[in-house]
DNA sequence: TGAAATTAGTTCGCATTAGTACTAAACTAG
DNA sequence: CTAGTTTAGTACTAATGCGAACTAATTTCA
């Protein structure tokens, strides 16, 4: 029965990735959400809300205001989609697939600071635990 | 470098507990945040606002509109600390006792239907996971 | 003691977040 | 072919969530 201590690591984990993350997001001008969602069009072809939603793990209610401010910001733009007229395919504008390009790498450095302090094993076994505790939800 | 199903591991895992543990709170009533306070103010002593965030990992200018909506559903109440005029004790009101007692032990139940997939060894090997990754950001 | 620095909490701006209802388009059965 | 259903995305509400600026109370220290 005793599992909190299990949840509370997980929550608290989350966080202290969050709060390492965020700043540096902040520092290159968008929040966590705005570089998932460029990061994931980044190298990518235009696809749908939909898709996106599903690789970013945001929901379309969250995602229609996140995309409308990136494409404010000439980040990103939408496209009729000819196969699906209810749908629009989302893609990054040329100045979006440049910040992608510059943001990018210079996150992920900033995250390889953080997991270069884990071997490929510790790694490895904190992905199968992650994915045994997923799998009990 | 390759970290990156592990990172996306711990977001998916997080997502899945929240998905797992909001319905059921919710049910009862309450947001997670909420639901969050009102444990953590169980079964204690009144404690501060400062106290009471670094418990629930929720910051303090989030805190203030959490409590204020307790506060009116007249599940906790807030007393002047003499010790210090800045600081107020918080603490359930009898309504909000009730209510914790109502809701904690059944939301652990719902909790216990998850993790009782995994064995005690498990639980211990995923706790040590975490906190390996935790102590690298 | 008394100015300066800290601390506790509130307020505000901005961005998510989930969820529900809604619109329009596309699909599916009969 | 058309009514009913499903799907994609938007509009809306309520609640977080963070950070920075702000107020009031307290502590520090010269």
């Amino acid at each position: 029965m005793n599992f909190l201590p299990t949840l509370r690591s997980l929550v608290s984990t989350y966080q202290a990735f969050e709060h390492y993350s965020a700043p540096d997001v902040k520092a290159l001008g968008l929040t966590m959400t705005q570089f998932d969602v460029i990061a994931t069009l980044g190298n990518q072809l235009p696809m749908t809300c939909k898709e996106l939603g599903e690789k970013t793990l945001v929901t379309k209610g969250t995602l229609t205001g996140v995309l409308e401010r990136l494409q404010t910001k000439g980040i990103l733009e939408r496209k009729i989609n000819p196969e699906d007229a209810r749908s629009q395919m989302i893609g990054l504008t040329e100045k979006g697939q440049k910040l992608f390009e510059k943001v990018f790498p210079e996150h992920l450095k900033h995250l390889d600071r953080a997991f270069k302090n884990l071997s490929v094993e510790q790694l490895k076994q904190v992905e199968d635990s992650l994915n045994l505790l997923k799998n009990i939800f």
